[in-house]
DNA sequence: GCTGCTGTTGTACGATCGTTCAACAACGTA
DNA sequence: TACGTTGTTGAACGATCGTACAACAGCAGC
């Protein structure tokens, strides 16, 4: 209606609104994998149709072929991407602590207990790509190559706090039944993870400051073995 | 071919193989479910339609809808067994147990991390259902009615465990910081569950025994405080 | 203002999805 | 042996899936 039916190029023409966008492929790539994680929380499994996803980024259904191979490419790169953002997080909130190894610890634990990573939707997106991890080489790949620098990450601190529980009496004998770093850090984890998943699954359950007191305390527990 | 051609009653034709056999009701729909489930372990998310299921089952994909309303129905019922089956077999494991708190915890724990709950498979089918949960009514009310048992069974135990520490010394103070059962409960699933899962990602990671270790040494830790 | 490239659109295609339903057939009953 | 009940089959339906592709159009460079 407003103006612009001539091919002529008039002032109204060329003022008129351009039908879409062009973009870098790499800010695109990037909008479709932001728009795959949020149809995911939103609709879960569900979620991860081309149609869900090209409406939710505002594109047309063809674009996705275009900046990705085929649908599963783009949901490993949402993977990857969902976690780096975990672990980068993460790593930044240690590096933000002070300079010790209990400081470090507990601000990685309070990162771990804060949003966006104890999110209900975090852990509706978190479950869709474990129940993809199966049956999707890509996903065993980006899971392998995301995970280490987690428990390097996790594992690194662990280390330093149980140096440090010793340092103050470097000769006393290793008390039978010490556990080791190896066994130290998968109850940890799992310590951790579990805490989280059921605060996720049941929010009114405990408060996040619980769950980091129950790690501190294991950790704690672990120092004075 | 192998005779059978006339519609007339011959001894040939009574004898041929029925086209399919008849069943009650209640057996069909426990097969189906067993399909559903065989099949959330072989293919994951993608094991959940009516044809993969009715193959599964060796039935026709009209038959799913003749026992139950619809597919959602089917995949509820499939989850409410599921979850039955974990929780009865826990109960079971601890009824066999000795008569001892102690005892009991172990079987329950010993039970956690054996076959079949300590299987990937498993884990394949529980994440799909978690997947399932944030968006169908049906699936949240099955994990409403079954997690009940299992908190229930848990902090019982840990209640008697807790409280036969205690008992040598019925009039010590209680100390400052000794968590409460709430707390101690949500520690211990937590540990538990995290723990299971590590092991279901990542089976060489350690022992299942090592696992029962790590919870039998927080519930001592527990009961020194 | 024109041209070339390439990011973007949207239709079309075949496959598969959940569900329906009329017809079939197994088997208890008389 | 004939009948009636009902568990079972399998074709068919419309919807939706992932992908392909020809046409379009935004925008930089000349």
């Amino acid at each position: 209606m407003s103006g612009g039916g001539s091919p002529s190029r008039t002032r109204a023409a060329r003022a008129r609104r351009p039908r879409f966008e062009r973009q870098l492929p790499q800010q695109r790539r990037q909008a479709l994998i932001d728009a795959t994680i949020e149809c995911l929380k939103r609709y879960g499994h569900e979620g991860l149709s081309i149609r869900t996803i090209s409406a939710q980024a505002g594109v047309s259904v063809g674009l996705i072929n275009h900046h990705f191979p085929n649908k599963n490419q783009l949901i490993a790169a949402a993977y990857r991407h969902f976690n780096s953002e975990l672990v980068g997080g993460l790593q930044a909130a240690v590096a933000r602590a002070a300079d010790s190894p209990r400081a470090r610890m507990r601000a990685f634990l309070e990162a771990s207990f804060c949003p966006p990573n104890l999110d209900q939707d975090a852990l509706a997106v978190w479950v869709v790509f474990w129940g993809l991890y199966r049956h999707s080489r890509l996903i065993q790949r980006v899971q392998r190559d995301t995970y280490r620098g987690y428990v390097r990450l996790l594992r690194g601190m662990l280390a330093e706090r149980l140096a440090q529980a010793r340092a103050p009496h470097p000769r006393r004998p290793r008390r039978r039944g010490r556990p080791d770093l190896r066994l130290a850090a998968i109850g940890l984890t799992a310590l951790l993870d579990g805490l989280w998943l059921e605060w996720c699954l049941e929010p009114g359950a405990f408060r996040p400051a619980e769950a980091v007191a129950l790690c501190e305390a294991w950790v704690e527990d672990l120092c004075r073995r």
